[in-house]
Parts: structure tokens; sequence; C-alpha cells
DNA sequence: GTGGTCTAGACCACA
DNA sequence: GTGGTCTAGACCACA
């Protein structure tokens, strides 16, 4: 269900985090579901419980979880997410058109780019 | 010519290298413009000239500039640099295409997007 | 283990990478293995910290070895270096092969050449 | 007849020495030739004099011409360094054929791709 | 404990 | 003066 790659330099902790976004985000993981709790995920992983307190940490924060003392961690109503993640996209988005137009790429290449590869790629 | 952000988290070095990489590529600094001296930069900037070696040298393994020993370091010519930064940039694109469309938005609303703002953000 | 050689008028941190580099080509080092921490080698050798951390920093970026913040440095999947390495090693041969050639000696003496010594020297 | 190559890495007196060894070595420049006067080359390259004097004092060390006081500097008698090119070469030679055998190149295979490409390669 | 970044300062080769 | 290497030592993020 998760995967830690040991290659990627990006810290474990964000990577747990940034899979249960997505898993969040995807719908795999509805609202109110129940999340494996830090030790049992932390031995299936063989990570540091610590490592996975900090992931759940940053998804408390963000509001992607919540936490319920003695019972567990749970998924939070997942509406209001969604609408924060378009905003972030289109906020990388605007980044990458900032870029673009320094490198002299124009808005018609752009839109034929994106028109052409269709966001197929992995 | 050159600010550094100290609020900014990413390393000096790598907003140095950032830094020089634009004004290269710009047109600001052209093929075989003498770079300011290690030194003398690093007084400038209040910086280590530690730092500023290490900013020029990525800046050198990356084929942005050349060092000559006992002269100074100068901008490599800037052609094949402009078109492997356009593949970069289409290559960033394209991973943010492949998040909007997890996220449910649509090539369509990319497009009118990037039309909307058409880069105007800072 | 690890020799330095204050001898040899190449920097420490390139001897440092050729004995790793050739540890791992030749199967002394296996994919996944750990490496030394940065801490304990240089202490070993005597050697600072800073100077061990270029050599891995080398080796990092050539793919090499890859690092896991907070774990330490460990040997990457091997196959794809050894190919790159012949293709260094037959680079380099045509390189004497051209100074050979300009020097008068012929293609058969080079051969024969080889096939005496059998790459018995040290 | 000599150009530097400010990109080349190696310092600008020794590629100043590489060019005039291998003139002799080639016998564009014969025994007894004038070699051009220290100032006057300095001046044509736009290069400090004080780098092509080195460079003439290591083509004097090892050999390769001889000092008049007076009169300038002129190229030595070419047939021993005709010899000791040709040692130089198979040296390196052998540190190839070392590197290969370690990287699990086969004799047989180093003598079919010198075969292969004659030494043709530019 | 592990690697990553940075400062302060030294010494060297090169021009 | 110019870059290149190295040491000593600090502080930080991560596990």
């Amino acid at each position: 269900m998760i995967l830690i790659d040991y290659k990627d330099s990006r810290p474990i902790y964000e990577q747990v985090y940034d899979k249960f976004r997505l898993l969040i985000l995807n719908g795999a993981l509805k609202s109110n579901d129940k999340m494996p709790s830090v030790r049992t995920l932390a031995m299936e992983l063989s990570i540091n419980p610590n490592t996975i307190q900090r992931a759940y940490g940053e998804l408390e924060r963000t509001g992607y979880i919540y936490t319920v003392k003695g019972r567990g961690n749970f998924v939070s109503d997942t509406e209001g997410l969604k609408q924060e993640y378009r905003r972030e996209v289109f906020g990388r988005l605007d980044e990458v058109c900032d870029s673009a137009l320094k490198a002299g790429i124009t808005v018609d290449e752009m839109i034929s780019h994106i028109k052409g590869n269709g966001g197929e790629q992995p």
C-alpha cells in the first residue's frame, strides 16, 4: 500500500506524508476511515515510529486527518481539501509558467505542449 | 545584482547558483563575460568564499561557466544551455499537468488558467 | 581498507572517491551495502569530515551511492555503473592509441605489447 | 600555430608545453630550429610571459629544447626524445590495460577494439 | 547517530 | 590576484 523509496532524496516522513495525501485525495481513503496505527505502520515499513509520527503530525496540521486520543487517527472530511489541492496545483502551474516565460517559451508553446501529451506521461 | 534571502530555506550556494543561472539564460551575462571573483563576491555578499566556491563549482559542473586557473571564471557558450533549460521547464510542466489531472483538473481548465494570468505573477 | 597517499599529487577527496569506486566496481562492496559513516571514516583516516563529505558527494552525483538522511550512505545498484566504466576505459584506450599512432607506434606493436605483459603490472 | 583552449581545465603552461612537444615529435619543428622568443609568443597569444617562460622551462628540463643565452631557445636533437615518448605511451597503455582488466575487460576484447577503430578517432 | 550546510582561516598552484 | 583544497569546528534536519 505504501512503499518507501530509499533512493529518493526527500526525507522519509515527507514520502509517507505525500503517499497518504494522495490516497486521501484519490478517494482511496474516505472521510472517517481509520488510519493504520503508528506502531503497526512503523513495523510494516521497518521504519522508526518517530518518522511515522512526524508524517501523521503533518497530515493533522494540514487538515488531512484528525486524532482521537486512545482510538487512533482518522481521515478528515475531504471536500475542502480537494479545493485546496486544486489551488496548490494552480500555484505550481503559475511558477512553471513563470520559469517558462523567463526562458522565452511562449504561452502558445506551453498550450500546444499540454494538448500534445494530454498528461499521459507516468 | 545578487541578493541572498536568508528566510529562504534553500541553501545559500543554491540561491547563488540559481541567480547566476538565470542571469546567464536571460542574456544579462553573455558568453565569455567574466564572473565576479570568488573573493570579491564573497565580500560583497558577506558570505564565506567556500560557499561561493561551491556555487561556482556547480555552475561549472553543469556547464554554465568555465574556469581558467589564475584568471577567473567565465560564462560558457550559452546556446546549448538555453535548449536544455527549455527541456527542463517542459519536464516540470509535465509533472504539474500530471498532478493536475490527478486532482480532477481538466486540460481545458489548465489552458484557460495559463491564458488568464499570462504569466504576470511576480 | 582505504589508504591515503599523501605523496600523491591528486587531492585527497579524489583518492577516496577512486578507492570506493573501485571497491564497488570490484564487487567488494555490493548493492545496498552500507558505506562507513562520514564521521567514522574521517576519524579512521585522520581526515576532516568535510573532505569525506566531498568524496561521498561525488560518489552520489555520479551514481555510485545514494544517501538516506539520518541513516547513512548506501551502495547503488551496480549493473549500469559497470557498463559505464567499460565505456570509460575503452575511451581512454582510444586516446592512448591515438597518441601511439602519432608516435609512429603501429597497431601490431600495441597488440603484441598488450599480449606480452598480459596486464600483470601492479 | 599554437592555440590556447581556455575552456580546457589544464593550466595554460601545460597546454603550451604539450603543443610544442607534439610539434617537435611530429617533426614539424626540427633539431636546432629556433623557438619563437618568449616575448613574441606571449604577445601573439595574449598570455603572461611568465607562463611562456614556465612552459619553456619544462621543455628544457625534459630535454626538448636548449637555451643559448642572448640568442634564444632551440630544438634539441630529437632522436632520443622519440624513444622516450614511445616508452611513455607504452606506460600509459599499461595503465589503461590494468584498469580494463579490473573492469573485467579481457585482452581479446581490447585487441579487437583496437583493431576495430584502427585509431581513426579525432 | 547520520548527513548537509556554513564560517573562519590556512596554504598551494597558476598567471 | 585568482581559483582549489583542506582543516577545525559549529549548527541544523532527520531517524
